[in-house]
DNA sequence: TATGAATGAGCTTTCATTCAT
DNA sequence: GATGAATGAAAGCTCATTCAT
């Protein structure tokens, strides 16, 4: 959530916007210690001083702009969460991954930012801001497996863990390829339209469904 | 593979080695802009202008150490393809994971190079190395799932570029599952002992199973 | 003396008084140029552009700054002139060194300001400050040596701006002891109770009188 | 004495000795925080790099003036010494406080970097710094009274660390008031010629011994 | 061939001061 | 009269790269 910071939030809203576009933006293509605030600035046209009187130093311009990120995200997870209640467990990963796809088209610049964050060791508060997404992620995949289960929509013999492990990777990973290129193999998912983008979801979760609530052949 | 560079190969084998493994580890740790040539020959206690000689520039070092990396992946990636001629499809998989989290563990720089080039798009080179890793990576797995439907193993309605994604997915996923923490969820994979890694990767597989070769409940 | 400034003189007296002690302390502390007055008014808790209405610019605050501890010292310099009028010299350098060390307890922030003009060159107004300064303590001095000469007290050989000097050297040096650390040797002066600053002080004047008046006490 | 430091130690002897001076000269003038590594290079005519290269920070170079600074004091003081081995005390201080003199005339930034340190709380290493000057000041100091009252020049009734209170403060208060405007009252020490500043110290000295020595010399 | 001193553009950050509200 | 957002020059420091020795 964003810091306390007077002055950044009395300024004119439409110039607020316009400098949390240009830093996410700028985070997002170049990580956080290869970012120039002096480029921001610049292509902003505002004095360099404005922006660490806003958020003190570039770390506290991150932060404020994973905070704004997160807040963001808050909403529509929420939104989902109670629309699919009650619905069947493939059903409501699906239409969770596919928000997930709305939501990196909308905002590009901040999933770039979450992957940067995971493979780039010193990104500042790195651990912090990790910790609080993916447990969230993994709460609400807990949940809705545990409410699977109890409706029997699960094989009984899968480890609940696992199978969140599962559901996590493929959904994570459906979404990188969607995002980043040289990740989607043949199935040309990165910039894919919406619709072969469900197509293929909807293949991969077949045979998912196949694995973790089918009858296994070799019992 | 190595560019062609005759001063580096005239010098001292054992001098060679220690700047390769310095550098791969600056890569690793700091990606390229952040990586600092000034840190490594500092490290090394050579001169700057030795590095310079032998790679021309920063950029060259990292062609050198990235060829040198693929270089040493080539030799066992070849020797299981063999191995394993003639497996069923899922023992084969089991074994390609198995003999990459070895190499992680063997060689845990050379990976972090690489899942830091996956995410940072300015990376040099990354468009030339990616496709080329991806390439091979993908022709692999094709021949081998190629080879599973030929032998029965696969459900005949899996369309085959869709079980090399998951396939691919599910392995790749599960090596950053166990070099990156934030990754394994409850599965506590990030550094596990081999014991561990096996039986997760067994659990997982077999869920897999399931649904690319199983009797779907819902046909 | 506090330059004129109706807008600062209107003020709350509170607020005033706040202004003064945190200006003070920052001067104190930092000198001038290293002094911030971004850091004043974050502590005092009002706006920038008031400070700046008050003064004109930072130089303008110093100068009120000055202006207002000049005028606490005299008050109390004065007193002491009048109610030692007749003493002995040694007994009225006593009264005066004591008193000075109680108002450095008592304004520690005013006399390390002093200390700071004197060794830093480039203060604004520094000349104009410490000439002031030297001189009226000079005058001071010379009047009561002068006084003490017709009083038979000095040596009749002794050089008059030689006696002053001498005088003036140890009282402002005893104040440094007491006030600066480094400066008070193996006597351990500084920041001591007012019982050892006396018996220390008893024990240097008595030496001194040694030396100017010809006599000595112990013998 | 110096930070070991190879690459300010190879460069050109002349060189060296510009940037020696130059940096003694900006810190004289300004003290540690208020010096500009800017100024300095642009008046050297070399690469801000460069200097950064030889000492890694401001700090790193104030470090080495200061070593520099002190070596050069070193040699005079143990000459002084060993010269006037067995002479009276007082002329023994008198030949150090002419020393004392000539290194400030010959040596004018050094002593005002020292003066600078004494009343700048926050310049960097100034405890260390100050500790070991003082410390060394006094053990001379306490090893020449020693000497003199053991030769029956002193009163047997004066507090030695008194008598080196009172030594070390005259000869020090006399050589800034030679150093420094403003501090030499109407004997018009700062920047005299030497015949003028030896006269004063004589009559000084001669007033001091009175107290000392408990005897008068020209009654 | 190997060295390492020199470079200067670029970085993040601070600050006194101005002025429209 | 009070406010506080805006400014931009200057600060300390890092770095890949060059080149004379």
């Amino acid at each position: 959530m964003p810091t306390k910071n007077t002055t950044f939030e009395n300024i004119d809203p439409e110039k607020r916007q316009r400098i949390m576009t240009e830093a996410t933006r700028e985070f997002a293509d170049h990580g956080f210690h290869q970012a120039s605030v002096n480029r921001m600035v610049n292509r902003l046209g505002i004095a360099k001083g404005s922006l660490f009187k806003y958020f003190g130093n570039k770390q506290g311009l991150l932060e404020y702009v994973f905070g704004h990120a997160v807040s963001m995200l808050k909403a529509p997870l929420k939104q989902i969460r109670m629309e699919t209640q009650g619905d069947e467990l493939f059903t409501r990963i699906r239409r969770i991954t596919l928000a997930g796809a709305d939501f990196i088209e909308a905002h590009p610049h901040i999933y770039r930012i979450y992957l940067k964050m995971l493979f780039q060791e010193n990104f500042p508060m790195r651990e912090q801001f990790l910790k609080k997404i993916r447990a969230t992620s993994a709460k609400f995949l807990h949940s809705i497996v545990r409410e699977a289960m109890e409706a029997g929509q699960l094989r009984t013999d899968v480890d609940p863990d696992m199978a969140v492990y599962l559901l996590d990777t493929t959904v994570d990973r459906f979404l990188q390829s969607v995002a980043v290129p040289f990740l989607d193999g043949d199935l040309n998912l990165h910039g894919a339209d919406r619709t072969t983008i469900e197509t293929r979801l909807d293949s991969m979760l077949d045979l998912l469904r196949g694995g973790l609530s089918g009858t296994v052949s070799h019992d």
